[in-house]
DNA sequence: AATAGTGTAACCGAAACGGTTACGCTGAGC
DNA sequence: GCTCAGCGTAACCGTTTCGGTTACACTATT
């Protein structure tokens, strides 16, 4: 199924890091998403699999970021958080015979098909540097 | 959140329906989509109330399509079963004054925005008569 | 009156995500 | 070498959503 809130969150904490560019805690990152601990450390952990971060055990230890915002874009952060497609085609699979059943999937499918790979595009055109300037430019007009 | 199985269901009996062309009890409903009536009528009862079938209660009741196929768009379907966006835009919202988490959301809605575009785009250009024909050809060739 | 239908409420079960607790492992610093 | 701050992971719970099921009221035809 599609990421539910990891993938935001994911992506406001990945951009926080690469802007203080140093070490962070699982508690303190938990603090930035209103979470907990453990959550930070199992969706963080799908990161780190997929060479977007890295932890460290131990005293002193925590997360960064082991790219740059620029070399990493959103859908990399999604595939890293979940294999398969993002969107949820809504099939029925009662009777796979029945040729109006197949029709009516078929209509679903490739309509999701095509909505899906329109979102791995915009995904994949789109990095977290980009974020951060979205980010700092919509702070200093609000300033 | 997306119709999970419902949408495919509802084409597919609706189809079935206009094919046929008269009236369909929920038991035998309940059978084409390997359900049961209780199921049937629930999610039936919805495209009532957006006029797309009607009920008759009492003994000779049942279920029957008041539109022809090709009146039928899979976006009405839709629409009948589900109010709001088709797609479930998965933003975070535990700092709503940070920059970094709205600049996140805002990449994220504008995909979604986008590809829900074309999603109700394709929906609403596809009648269920299409689907019949599509059904019947695949039966012709199959046969 | 009997019967074949719809209409609806109430409850259960499965799946997914997030929150929480608990405990083990690791490495820096004293 | 001990302590303690940190990650790693398993286990369990609560919530939500959908589908399945039972139960019962209502209605219209025969």
């Amino acid at each position: 199924m599609a990421t539910d809130g990891r993938l935001a969150r994911m992506l406001h904490v990945l951009v926080h890091m690469g802007l203080l560019g140093g070490k962070e805690t699982s508690e303190r990152i938990a603090l930035m998403l209103s979470t907990n601990p453990v959550v930070v450390r199992r969706t963080l952990g799908a990161l780190r699999d997929h060479g977007i971060v890295a932890s460290e055990g131990g005293r002193g230890g925590g997360w960064k970021l082991i790219k740059s915002l620029d070399q990493v874009t959103v859908l990399d952060v999604q595939r890293a958080l979940t294999k398969g497609p993002i969107l949820h085609v809504p099939i029925s699979r009662d009777h796979p015979s029945c040729p109006v059943e197949w029709a009516s999937n078929r209509v679903l499918e490739q309509a999701h098909a095509a909505a899906e790979s329109y979102l791995v595009r915009s995904y994949a055109a789109t990095t977290l540097a980009q974020i951060a300037k979205d980010a700092t430019v919509k702070a200093s007009v609000t300033t």
